[in-house]
DNA sequence: GAGCTAAATGTAAACGTTGACATTGGTTGT
DNA sequence: ACAACCAATGTCAACGTTTACATTTAGCTC
């Protein structure tokens, strides 16, 4: 038998393409045309003994070697903060399903928002020779600058390039966003607003604190007024920062919330004081994550199409000279009115 | 500038060990040797010349030329049903935690549960020549079958390899933690007992269901008077089938779920109909996804320890022999009482 | 100083694939 | 009959790395 045959000679080895081409007598050249769908130079019954040799070999062709010889491989590197947070695993799914449509693999890392760590992952993409690197909440790393100037594609979702470089984005408009969570609250009159934002090295943190605290200014309010916590986008983190926030003389009676995470915690933390949502505390979330249809039905948030970011970065990835282009994908956000506000 | 130098000949390509070679006016095999870490055998200010030309080449080692000399690339292969379920993103997670301490890639696809993805996406991943390929719920496919009997290391997750393969396992003793759950609903007096299962065909949830019918039958209950139903492991299958069953003339009183996304569809189901919880139905889910302690306090489920099976996986990856070894890590579960039963 | 050893470095082949180019043999046009 | 062409297939180099083996050099010993 073949199989056996081939199986010896590579020691153990899967069989190659020189294996297919002994066993149905022909070069490897006509093999590799064969197999990559270049029928239209090859006798057909030439084809259907080369499928068969492969057949019966159980040949399955090296993504190494190919890539070796095209110096390029069929790999996308995604990096994710964390993936236990659904928005991302939203993101990373909806990625890799765009990409298997287009025959390439997704390389999933986390990098906890770590920096050391996304420096280290950076330096093991970039031995990999992905096709691009996804950027899910990237920080601004000294690796990341340096890799930026190559020409290799590099894509940001969700936080902007920092500022020296230049790379498409696909994103919404936080700013936009921020000023609607804001209006919602002043239309229903509510006051003592409290904002528990991402880290401030992030644009899209930013963003949103400054379109919330310029939608609140304009109303007249002043923005000092408001309290505002920098922290991490946690339920641990939030619940935290809401047991704090309601031990205080004069607690908050509204809190924007950086994500969907940190909210459970704040309700938690109200719950556990016996503080009524929305009566006595209004609560704002960020991202609408796919589980607050069926647990937590109260939450008013923004709902960000995170399905939608993977066929959006799949298809940046496919236009040619991604990398030096600085396109830009905003994806509608909507506001989601629930009973917690 | 050595590094305009080496990307002008290059046309753009990242440079090589060549290029580094040439810099430092040393042979390739040095250089090899000092970015490897063989020190041993270069002399020390030898070593500091070429670490020196890398570093102002901006010189990144090509994986793939690696893999292609060694035969072996440094990735596995994580084939996961649904990345939006909490407990794959958990083992998802922890996997690549534990495959990055190794030096290691996670390429991540997903199945969608559907039989001719899989073995799609086996073939690409063969084709990777991947350190190892693990299932997390793994299809009997006829792929499946044939690449189980390579030299490649296969690591089963939840699912036992279908009965021919001998491959190594991990998971949890899931006839023990059905027979648990039935302890539990009978100790608390429950009658009236559905349960709604996964696909039959898997292992899992083919002795959960064994161990849950048979516990009942010990204590004197006919196995034949429990409703079974086979389901999607979906929030919305599990709503779909709540609905249904608590619209019957003699709805259930006791309802053991294949895992924690079915129990929240039927608690909104019961919800909706007005069926107290566990007054008038008590509900068991299975996993207790990280989530539960905040946005679902209430329900009882099995805990299995998601985030250990990474770990668990990344161990018997690195054994020897890995791939005929018929190993098997068995994880503890814990029945976590809620106020659902 | 010849002979030996060990340390340091160099040479070259191999890994699997593809595609530019070369070769073969047959067919058409004149 | 000869050139020109076309279809089908073959040859071979290149991609970037590692490593077995070869070579050089310096430091010894007697």
């Amino acid at each position: 038998m073949g199989l056996g045959e081939a199986t010896l000679r590579n020691h153990g080895r899967p069989p190659t393409v020189i294996d297919v081409a002994e066993a149905c007598g022909l070069s490897t050249a006509t093999v590799s045309r064969v197999l990559n769908g270049l029928v239209a130079s090859v006798a057909p019954e030439t084809a259907q003994r080369v499928i068969e040799a492969a057949r019966s070999l159980g040949y399955t062709p090296s993504a190494i070697g190919r890539s070796l010889r095209q110096s390029e491989t069929r790999i996308v590197v995604l990096l994710v903060p964390d993936l236990t947070n659904d928005f991302c695993a939203d993101v990373a799914m909806s990625l890799e399903k765009a990409l298997q449509l287009g025959g390439l693999s997704m390389v999933l890392c986390n990098t906890a928002e770590k920096p050391e760590q996304q420096d280290r992952l950076l330096a093991d993409a970039e031995s990999l020779r992905p096709r691009g690197i996804v950027l899910l909440g990237a920080m601004d790393t000294p690796r990341l600058r340096a890799m930026a100037q190559t020409a290799r594609p590099f894509i940001f979702i969700n936080r902007r390039p920092p500022p020296p470089i230049k790379a498409p984005y696909v994103g919404i408009d936080n700013k936009a966003a921020g000023r609607a969570v804001a209006a919602h609250l002043l239309e229903r009159g509510h006051t003592g607003i409290a904002i528990i934002h991402g880290p401030r090295k992030n644009s899209a943190s930013r963003s949103r604190l400054e379109g919330f605290l310029g939608r609140i200014a304009e109303h007249g309010i002043d923005p000092a007024s408001v309290i505002q916590i920098e922290s991490a986008l946690t339920t641990e983190a939030g619940y935290g920062h809401g047991r704090e926030l309601l031990s205080r003389g004069q607690p908050p009676r509204a809190i924007f919330c950086g994500n969907d995470m940190i909210a459970y915690g704040i309700y938690r933390a109200a719950q556990e004081r016996g503080v009524s949502v929305p009566g006595g505390l209004a609560i704002v979330g960020f991202d609408d994550n796919g589980i607050n249809a069926w647990l937590a039905p109260w939450l008013t948030t923004i709902r960000v199409p995170a399905v939608d970011f993977g066929p959006a970065v799949a298809s940046l990835l496919n236009e040619k000279n991604t990398a030096r282009r600085e396109s830009e994908v905003i994806l509608p956000f909507e506001l989601t009115v629930r009973s917690s506000t």
